[in-house]
DNA sequence: TAGATTGTTAATCGATTAACAATC
DNA sequence: TAGATTGTTAATCGATTAACAATC
């Protein structure tokens, strides 16, 4: 993979800020303003601004309604992004119900798993099997697969989704999944966020000054 | 915060890595094994090992047993964690329901929520008014919570969290929580984890190779 | 002993930041 | 013009990796 991963997060942050301020009616912006609001140096915004050809003017800043439209097209908000999940235990009902993402322009499409007690609706929402998934994705050119799954279940899921022709996945399987180079894989792993968060309480807490 | 997020993240791994090796049999493991199943090089996990002041055998490799009482207690499983969860809408609910944590040794004790239709009990799991939060909190002496509440909520749930006495804050609302440095916070932004996702796959099919 | 693996040092790599010339 | 901010280069910082002496 070409370009790093954080400056695609950063860039996701920048435009929320950025929303923020159009909201509150602000028209331009400064480096300095938007890197405070998102923990960044100035420096660091202009880097990355220009690592992608957006540029500003030398002493007015950043228009932010200009900027808005570069960022929505690196991060693809100009188009609605059709998702299906696998996966309708907690996770992933949580997720199709999840209001975050329509703002967002992601728009969970179908929800699937082989337990014929999950299948039928989940708000208005079609839960099909699995077997029903390529035909699905083919039908209706999606991308990109959510799997929330069991751990032991995760692999085949993903081997499913990637003969569909997902091309990315988001894993929630505590699991490193395999799959062909050209489909991406971003895994969040639950526990080990937690576990983060417990070690530096327990670091903290052990030696309180250092 | 003096150590890196990312060495505690691998540790996560290696430990849960070992624990498949035990259940395989194996009784001791070397860097170069390791590294493979986690998907670093040997190099990194010898040099993450020493950072700890972990050792192996200079031939043998390292005793899984012993490797894994290590990693617990750095990781903090020597004890179980109690967490709460604060927000019972649909991240909040599939996180109390999520089974995941419980072999982890991380306990979720209760869930607060203000709704009070939320209120009573999530599968024998009190759902508090937050106002109870500072008392349960310190009787319990819980120190780990999770918001999941909607972005308006977060910053007022993290407040009272800090009020409470909690020490670590996993934080799955897209906003940057404000609080003092001696709180960990962690965030899951789960939007931005997608907007990732969604990127790398535009960025592959628009520019085929390069 | 010969061979293999650790532990650590030094080299490399990549990302962030400081600094400043260009310029509006 | 004077002042301020961008865009970019060079310096810094930190993390990863290569390499190898120590040693079991």
């Amino acid at each position: 993979m070409v370009v790093n991963k954080k400056i695609i997060s950063r860039f996701s942050q920048y435009r929320k800020a950025l929303i923020r301020f159009q909201e509150l009616g602000m028209v331009k912006v400064f480096s300095d303003t938007l890197a405070e609001a998102v923990g960044v140096t100035s420096a660091q915004v202009r880097k990355d601004f220009s690592l992608y050809g957006i540029s500003g003017n030398k002493r007015g800043g950043y228009q932010i309604n200009g900027l808005l439209d570069e960022l929505q097209a690196i991060l693809g908000k100009d188009k609605i992004q059709k998702v299906i999940v696998s996966g309708c235990g907690n996770i992933g009902r949580a997720l199709i119900r999840y209001t975050g993402f329509e703002p967002e322009r992601i728009q969970i499409v179908a929800g699937f798993d082989d337990d014929p007690s999950k299948q039928g609706r989940i708000d208005a929402l079609p839960i099909l099997p699995l077997d029903a998934m390529k035909d699905f994705v083919s039908r209706n050119r999606i991308q990109i697969g959510i799997i929330a799954v069991p751990d032991s279940a995760a692999q085949p899921v993903c081997d499913t989704m990637v003969a569909a022709g997902i091309r990315g996945i988001l894993n929630f399987a505590p699991i490193r999944l395999k799959a062909p180079d050209e489909v991406v894989i971003n895994n969040v792993y639950l526990q080990m966020e937690l576990e983060n968060v417990i070690y530096f309480v327990n670091a903290l807490t052990k030696k309180p000054r250092r």
